[in-house]
DNA sequence: TCAAAAGTGTTTTTTTTACACCCATGG
DNA sequence: CCATGGGTGTAAAAAAAACACTTTTGA
């Protein structure tokens, strides 16, 4: 199927979704020592915006973020959660989705369902940074990842729910323990404390965050890295299989 | 207007609703030292709901919530908070909608709007029990404040719904501060207390309550009250107006 | 043997919990 | 003048924060 194929395919599959309902996903990643977002930017219009997508009628609300957060990033398994429900007035109106339209040579007519009025259903990711192979959709080329503190213009309220969606990380990080879904399946306690810090954006102390999270007994000790560095290597930790 | 009119008005008004989204309000209220919640009882078929409705294209879902919940107890300036978006496929199905409707001599057509899959955005509302008049919708008698404990069978995923506000509640209730929107503008230390209580399903220690409750100094000390009992008055409080 | 990072231990401070005491009122 | 519920004080316990010390490694 050609490109063009593929977006006709698309435009015409309306029916096949609930109206008024789409959904849209803040995917966090961590590298670097710094939280990131995984974002798509539309093509020719150079707009950015948060992976999302429609519900089908034959599938759940959470069904649909999962099957989309697998199509941006090719992970199954992720941790995601609902956060929030965008319900505005001025959802819609897309005018970068009837640029972008219009550039592959689709023209939409006003009372296309594309353009109608969109209640979005946040939900927030965390992947395994390492994992991730990101991948657009059919209107998009991938955005990258961008660091929290410096998220760009983004389409319609879409920045706006990216803070949503961090302040409401901010809080489950304590409640939930929830940090490590952004870790590989193995790491040091001086990377979780830096991902820690980067969410929290302050400083811990080392010992007390330390006696914290051994506390919980979640964690369970591998081996030690040899790094090559001169000084003690660290303890290799992995979340316990809870079996 | 007579009933039948304005079930036919309202069965005509699909396309003047967002599809496929709806609302659904769990209402709080405080009475008796219990902790209860307003429920619609639909006619004929006496199956209990939330009170609920639609997002009309010309509001936002926190307006139509507002609206509902105006519509249903005659209170405007209402504690509203949307917690949570119910996105199940099992959602629709109204086999109470159509029984009811048929009751009423209207017979739906099997993709009436009314008979689609909705969406459910949830807000839970905090009022002042004493305040509210229940006002029943066009196709529902009241149905009554009924205590938390004892909450009958809801059609739907609404025993669901109430269940996660309830969750929702009381973690907010030591993260903001929201109990008050529960009691009337003045109030005793000690109904406060038992109103947290309830919520919270657990005993307090009054004395530590009490120090808690004055160290965030939003309360501030009205007067005493005489009650003609044969100990010494309490304070009255009310929430210090944050202008 | 030294610097650097990791791990553990100890003290201090703050917060939470528990309990005791005093106060005002109407009978 | 006392029983009762309301308000305040204080001690004990627990949790959090701050700081110090020890361990392991490669250079």
């Amino acid at each position: 199927m050609t490109p063009s194929q593929n977006i006709k395919t698309f435009l015409e599959a309306g029916p096949e979704y609930l109206p008024s309902v789409s959904v849209d996903c803040v995917i966090f990643g961590f590298h670097e020592r710094q939280l990131k977002v995984l974002l798509l930017e539309f093509k020719h219009t150079k707009a950015f915006a948060l992976p999302g997508g429609f519900v089908f009628k034959e599938e759940s609300a959470d069904e649909a973020a999962t099957r989309i957060l697998w199509e941006r990033t090719g992970v199954k398994d992720i941790y995601l959660e609902q956060f929030h429900t965008f319900g505005e007035q001025n959802r819609g109106n897309w005018d970068v989705h009837k640029a972008t339209m219009s550039s592959h040579g689709f023209e939409l007519e006003t009372n296309h369902w594309l353009l109608q009025r969109f209640i979005s259903i946040g939900y927030y990711a965390l992947v395994d940074f390492s994992k991730v192979i990101p991948t657009p959709d059919i209107f998009s080329d991938i955005g990258g990842w961008h660091d929290i503190h410096q998220i760009p213009t983004l389409i319609l309220d879409h920045n706006r729910i990216v803070e949503k969606a961090l302040s409401t990380l901010r809080l489950m990080l304590d409640y939930k323990l929830v940090g490590f879904n952004l870790l590989s399946e193995t790491f040091t306690m001086n990377e979780l404390q830096s991902l820690y810090e980067t969410i929290l954006d302050k400083k811990l102390l080392r010992a007390n965050f330390q006696r914290k999270m051994l506390s919980m007994e979640i964690l369970e000790r591998v081996e030690k890295k040899f790094s090559g560095k001169a000084h003690k290597p660290p303890y290799i930790y992995r979340i316990k299989k809870t079996t």
